[in-house]
DNA sequence: AATGCAGTTAGAATCATTCTAATTCTAAAT
DNA sequence: ATTTAGAATTAGAATGATTCTAACTGCATT
């Protein structure tokens, strides 16, 4: 309904420009390009409800349901990741590099790690034969740096 | 305040055994030992409602709010763990070697894998300085051996 | 026996997510 | 440019999972 406002310049139209990644690809309608630029520009891994707040000072009129419309999208296209650390709200992430996710089980804060040497799972865990991995999610948790200094 | 701590070996009452893990302990009540006890006989990792049918067939009368209590308590002492791999409900696991999940995205099937060398977190990942580490939880995700032999 | 408190219960309440049906929009075909 | 089919979007309802509430039970200490 809201048209979208500023349409980008060279393209037909603004739904017209695709992203291929990782051999799929989604409609980048303007809805899914503000969820998307939202959560690239976070980096404190949002609840959906937070994205809807934030996307809602460019898009006063988006629902939630279109949110995890976008976000379903966006995920099932591998542009984004989805984040399961508690029970309750799902958190998502735009960092695509390989990462992990520590969790201060004291403030909440989800903070990225990044490698800092090659991490094959299949190195440290015995998988039945002729099992296929397509992702690895590892959560780690504590206390992070701060509350651990109170 | 469960009463005295030192309470000593005859036990009065079913109510009474206590189980200390990890610096934790929990009373067993009877409730809390037929859902330890029931998670502890399964491998498929069961949710609060698979759990519940199955402490049903001792005890009918017991309620899906006692099994969260009874869970709650079990996890918070250590005895069981909780498992998030997707959206929707939480599942449980009673096996306390140090193991991973492997979650097969076409049949659903949870899998523990158990680890062939040592496993250090931090020889991986970049943690800031002064994070402590509680506990980790790695999820493979993937096709199972049975759904990719299809 | 009286008291106090943990455990238990059914059912209500809440929260997160998904579904539904109506509507709007886009892209391709006329 | 118009039509058309299908995808996107919406509000609100529905569902599902979990937590909360208030009443009740029973053990354990007084």
């Amino acid at each position: 309904m809201p048209p979208s406002p500023s349409r980008a310049p060279a393209k037909p139209s603004g739904l017209d420009c695709r992203l291929a990644v990782l051999g799929s690809d989604v409609r980048l309608t303007p809805h899914r390009r503000e969820v998307f630029d939202v959560l690239a520009g976070s980096t404190d891994h949002p609840t959906a409800y937070e994205i809807l707040d934030r996307v809602k000072s460019r898009s006063p009129h988006i629902s939630l349901a279109t949110v995890y419309n976008c976000l379903d999208h966006l995920t099932s296209a591998g542009l984004i990741k989805l984040v399961h650390l508690e029970r309750g709200q799902s958190r998502y992430c735009a960092n695509l590099h390989e990462h992990v996710h520590f969790h201060c089980e004291t403030c909440g804060k989800v903070i990225d790690a990044h490698p800092n040497a090659d991490f094959d799972p299949t190195k440290f865990w015995n998988l039945p034969k002729g099992t296929r991995i397509t992702r690895t999610d590892l959560a780690i948790h504590g206390t992070c740096s701060g509350c651990a200094a109170k």
